[in-house]
DNA sequence: AGCAGGCATGTTATAACATATCAATTCCTT
DNA sequence: AAGGAATTGATATGTTATAACATGCCTGCT
């Protein structure tokens, strides 16, 4: 399964070092990385696709993590302030950060194909939407900047 | 209320402008504007903010337009795949376009004081995600690009 | 120890957004 | 007039998200 840049990798090794990350971003923030905190981001980091609150909440259930929305819905929230988490708006959908716990700007790559997606970084206030914002005067806090297409391998078929 | 741009203007002769408009794009295109869709045109251009699906039904149903959900649907479907509206995925809203029915990649400019929405013009292969797509071999069919923040009228109080 | 305040969680219910399906109608073409 | 495609009407349901309120669980204070 092609995800992240669409491209293979040694998952269980990104898993683990990405976990260890989050630990360490929220002691150094002061922020309680729960159980069901950390279940939830293990589950997005192992999916490594964009999952649904729906089904996040379906595989936290499994293993006895609260079955309620609102479980769901709550750790997402967390993981999505604390950065270590994005929100696919054309998606509603979920996934886990693959960068650091650092603030940023992502912007996403989504194949309509075999529904992967790649998370690219972009800077907040440069390019287009910057400078429309700049023009406008407007004061920009937050962006969503997704891309829906076809990655390399979804290409081939149509051919 | 601003609105378009942040900024004041003849709201009459643009709701009158825009209707013309889309009357003679979907002439040309061999669309039909039936009853519903005009008016559903008309009250997002009226309105001249992002609306939900349920709140424009409802504006419908005032009229004896349709009260069911798949009505609106329809005719937002409808109005977006011609280019005469646009969803904000990151309002679950809808929004009539501020410029002509020819096929665009439009940028949003969210204002979460006054709800106002901008609409800038980008093109979809230029700028930070046309780079990153271009560097991944990703083929782009659709762009999200919106912003959210506070326009200029909406900086002020918080100073 | 006892308790107050804050945060996380549990639980119920419901709001808000969106689509599947099928029947009925219209309107255009043959 | 018959056939076919698109549109509309209507019912039901699926999916995503939050409100509201109760409970537990640390932590720091007296």
């Amino acid at each position: 399964m092609a995800a992240i840049g669409f491209c293979a990798h040694d998952h269980t090794a990104c898993v683990a070092d990405l976990m260890a990350h989050a630990r360490a971003h929220c002691e150094k923030e002061g922020l309680k990385f729960t159980p069901v905190r950390q279940r939830t981001l293990e589950i997005l980091l192992r999916e490594h696709r964009a999952l649904g609150a729906y089904d996040l909440l379906a595989q936290l259930a499994d293993e006895g993590l609260g079955s309620q929305p609102p479980v769901a819905y709550r750790a997402l929230d967390f993981l999505v302030k604390a950065g270590l988490a994005h929100k696919i708006e054309a998606l509603n959908a979920y996934i886990a950060c693959a960068h650091s716990g650092t603030d940023h700007s992502p912007a996403f790559l989504i194949c309509r194909g075999c529904k992967a997606v790649a998370e690219a970084d972009t800077a907040m206030t440069s390019g287009r939407l910057g400078d429309a914002a700049r023009a406008a005067g407007f004061q920009i806090e937050h962006t969503v900047v997704e891309a829906r297409g076809l990655c390399p391998s979804c290409q081939e078929p149509a051919r």
